[in-house]
DNA sequence: CATATTTGACCACA
DNA sequence: TGTGGTCAAATATG
């Protein structure tokens, strides 16, 4: 937060004691390294799925940590005015997700232009650190899963455009093993994050959490995966653990088990809220961010890179839209 | 009871 | 005219 506002005060680079030229060269230095970092997020990002396959809430936790980190990264190299991979401030590929085009999404009909669309594949549709509705769902010809409809929770009380399209693919286009694959849509881009956090009238009125949704307040229809038959605390503790020693693990290049992972996640995957269907919206992100929230905030990393950067999304970081 | 999801109907576009 | 996208009433859920 401090090092953001260091940052906005010097929009051009210029700062104090540093003559010009040394400020670009510093500026190109902070960019490179960004990128650099981002990079080896992904690829942490990839080790850590590897190492965590099948270890449940363990992997959905490193999953949406590395994302934020990632996020993070993708949204400093913006404001430092780099190519971030993502304009929006989520990284949208999620885990191992790929990015399969840009401009226009499959099929033959690209509805309206102008509207920005970015069609990636993921394992994880729904953790990408937003908070979406499900608005409708449609089966699409030749497509063996129906076509489920999302669109930002923020769409009224923010106005925010932002949809996606989640499409299951079919079981012979899986990539790796069992995991079930999912080509995502993200139609127009978030606006709800350019916005001062919502008013206490519109907080208290709706439930609509906070876009990350580290308030862990709860939500209501909110998806229940893991943790069957624990209170929170225990709960709460377990994943905390968990958390702790996958990431460890992950940094030093291995991973073993860890204590309580098999009595408090018995399954990590976000529950399928019909079979053969769409899952239900606000699933994995939410949860994850819920339940390991605190452990996020504890931890100190993920927290802070948030907020450092959720308070300048916009130009200058003070382009509050209305 | 409030809110999210489901689902059929409607609309717009190619 | 067929198909994809959205709306809104009905239903489900906490």
């Amino acid at each position: 937060m401090q090092t953001q506002s260091r940052l906005i005060m010097n929009p051009n680079g210029g700062v104090a004691g540093y003559e010009p030229a040394a400020a670009d060269e510093q500026h190109e230095a902070v960019l490179r390294e960004l990128t650099h970092g981002h990079q080896l997020t992904a690829h942490l990002q990839a080790e850590a799925l590897r190492a965590l396959r099948g270890q449940g809430q363990a992997e959905a936790t490193a999953t949406f940590i590395l994302q934020e980190v990632s996020r993070a990264f993708s949204v400093c190299i913006n404001i430092m005015g780099g190519s971030s991979p993502a304009a929006t401030p989520t990284t949208p590929p999620p885990d191992a997700a790929a990015v399969v085009a840009s401009g226009a999404a499959s099929g033959r009909r690209a509805r309206d232009d102008g509207v920005p669309r970015k069609v990636t594949v993921t394992s994880s549709p729904y953790s990408d650190g937003y908070q979406w509705r499900k608005y409708g769902q449609k089966r699409i010809m030749r497509t063996s899963f129906p076509r489920c409809y999302y669109r930002c929770c923020y769409h009224r009380e923010r106005s925010c455009p932002a949809t996606k399209l989640v499409q299951q693919q079919p079981p012979q286009q899986r990539g790796d093993g069992e995991q079930t694959m999912y080509t995502v849509t993200y139609v127009d881009e978030h606006t709800c994050h350019n916005m001062a956090p919502p008013e206490p009238e519109a907080a208290a009125r709706s439930s609509t959490p906070d876009p990350l949704g580290f308030s862990s307040g709860l939500q209501p229809r909110q998806q229940q995966w893991g943790g069957a038959g624990l209170d929170r605390g225990s709960k709460d503790e377990l994943e905390r653990q968990a958390l702790v020693s996958s990431l460890a693990c992950v940094l030093q290049g291995h991973h073993q088990s860890y204590p309580g992972s098999g009595a408090g996640t018995p399954d990590g995957s976000p529950s399928q809220a019909r079979a053969g269907d769409c899952p239900s919206a606000s699933g994995l992100s939410l949860d994850a961010s819920d339940d390991v929230g605190l452990d996020v905030t504890d931890y100190g990393v993920t927290d802070a890179l948030y907020f450092a950067v959720s308070s300048s999304y916009g130009p200058g970081g003070d382009g509050m839209i209305p």
